[in-house]
RNA sequence: GGAGGGGUUGCCGAGCGGUCAAAGGCAGCAGACUGUAAAUCUGCCGACGGAUGUCUUCGUAGGUUCGAAUCCUACCCCCUCCA
């Protein structure tokens, strides 16, 4: 019996309760292992699959922003990981389906990009995986495909006869994509609806064009991945497999992936390594070993040390974690840069290079600058409001001195030996501000 | 096409002629406590170079009124039921 459209067949993992198999493949072993796999279509079969040889996997990423953030990156180090054990990734970008809007997760559509903005947004993301999987034309080289280069030509009636038979309105209308936004009672709209079938499209092709076999997701793409599987089980008689990631959370239940700054951004122009090794640092204590698993490389035997760290000891285990991503997704050295800032400024009550700078001109800073306005300068606050009241509320500081008046200025005479000043807000966000 | 319900500050959600920059919750920021953690408690949480001040905001555009998020008109969008 084939896996059913909305309750597949899910093999349980090894290390996990109900345990049934025990990965033979390279891939599937080091991903359960890691954490990475929270639900399959055929385990076991694609466990085989993998045994026999090199097999090629797509992830899809619309381009609905110019970087991708931490949420993405599961399936990024995924995809790493898959290549690692010889097989051939698909990085798949949705120059197409960007064009639809995944309804997946949301709660409303959200606004149409133009063609100008997928492209640009497209370009910026590319960028990203050349960091972490390779590209290029060998047999585990990684491939880039963009969906637009055959969704942009379908033609609707054909679609409809040759696709759209296959697929089933009211098992449609049953997704968990559709009907959470049907329960609400929010709209969606047909444009939306058919994103679905479009994502269900580009797997068929991509298995008719490269031979691909697998798609890798998060888990809010399930319905999405199914949806491909089982059309090219119906027009091909090919057998495909899917396989999501965890939605990542904090031990606090939090979405992860938010901060002061707003997203965690993955392009260093966005997210400057600094704030990116910042925020692994920040870590809550009960995710820095699932989080060692998933985002840095570092061996199992190494994690298992690390995360068993107690209390403030644990914090030895936050700056391996934050160095090692920061390394992956930003270079060695910038991430030991950042680290190095880090520890001076917060073990030091120094301030580092990497920390965020602000040129005020010699000719301003000599006439007096209001502290709030450097502030916002700095990217500290967002708004002179807001500056005022982090002042009027303690948080700031300059040279690690407390500003207790909002309309304090500043000028010439705060600064250092080194011609630069240390804004503070709070303990953790700090800038430099230096007279040019 | 018809009938009904609805669009409120990042989100959820009260308000239904003045006391409303708009309750409450969530998220966020800061303070205390700490370990650059979590939890907890406290304060802040539209913009504006200090304001019992000004401006912008309650789908959009007009109107009534001394005064509108609240009333009226038109339009746009969403939901439900009927056709």
């Amino acid at each position: 019996m084939p896996p059913s459209f909305d309750n597949p067949r899910t093999t349980a993992l090894a290390g996990v309760p109900g345990v049934r198999t025990t990965p033979r493949s390279d891939f599937l072993a080091a991903a359960s292992e890691r954490g990475f796999i929270h639900q399959c279509t055929d385990l076991d079969a694609l466990d085989a699959r993998l045994a026999e040889g090199p097999v090629l996997a797509y992830v899809g990423y619309d381009c609905t922003a110019d970087s991708l953030h931490v949420g993405s990156l599961v399936s990024i180090m995924l995809l790493r990981l898959f290549q690692k054990c010889g097989h051939r990734p698909i990085v798949l970008l949705g120059g197409g389906t960007t064009r639809i809007g995944d309804p997946s997760g949301k709660d409303e559509a959200r606004r149409l990009l133009s063609a100008e903005e997928i492209a640009r947004n497209m370009a910026g993301i590319r960028r990203i995986f050349d960091k972490f999987i390779a590209f290029g034309d060998g047999p585990a080289d990684a491939i880039f495909a963009n969906n637009g280069d055959w969704l942009d030509k379908l033609l609707y009636i054909p679609l409809l006869r040759e696709v759209g038979r296959h697929f089933s309105v009211s098992r449609m209308l049953s997704q968990e994509s559709v009907r959470l936004r049907l329960e609400r009672e929010e709209p969606l709209s047909f444009l939306e609806f058919n994103y679905m079938i479009l994502q269900a499209y580009d797997f068929r092709e991509l298995s008719r064009r490269l031979g691909c076999e697998l798609q890798i997701g998060g888990s809010d793409q399930w319905g999405n991945i199914v949806a491909g599987i089982e059309l090219a089980r119906k027009s091909d008689g090919k057998t495909l497999y899917g396989l999501t990631t965890p939605l990542i959370t904090t031990a606090s239940g939090a979405k992860m992936g938010k901060t002061a700054e707003g997203a965690v951004w993955l392009n260093a122009e966005l997210f400057s390594p600094y704030q990116y090794w910042q925020f692994w640092r920040n870590t809550e204590d009960g995710d820095v070993g699932r989080f060692l698993r998933l985002f840095t490389e570092l061996p199992i035997a190494e994690i298992k040390k690390l995360e068993a760290l107690e209390e403030a000891e644990l914090n030895e285990a936050k700056k391996i974690l934050a160095t090692e991503a920061t390394a992956l997704c930003h270079g060695r050295q910038a991430a030991e840069a950042a680290e190095e800032t880090a520890r001076s400024v917060f073990e030091e009550g120094g301030s580092g290079e990497e920390l965020p700078q602000v040129l005020i001109p010699r000719k301003s800073l000599a006439r007096g600058v209001a502290a709030f306005e450097l502030f916002v300068r700095a990217g500290l606050a967002s708004s002179n409001g807001e500056a005022r009241r982090l002042i009027r509320g303690g948080g700031a500081r300059v040279n690690d001195r407390l500003m207790t008046s909002e309309t304090e200025s500043l000028s010439l005479a705060d600064l250092d030996e080194e011609g630069k000043m240390r804004l503070s807000a709070g303990k953790k966000r700090h800038a430099l501000v230096r007279a040019i």
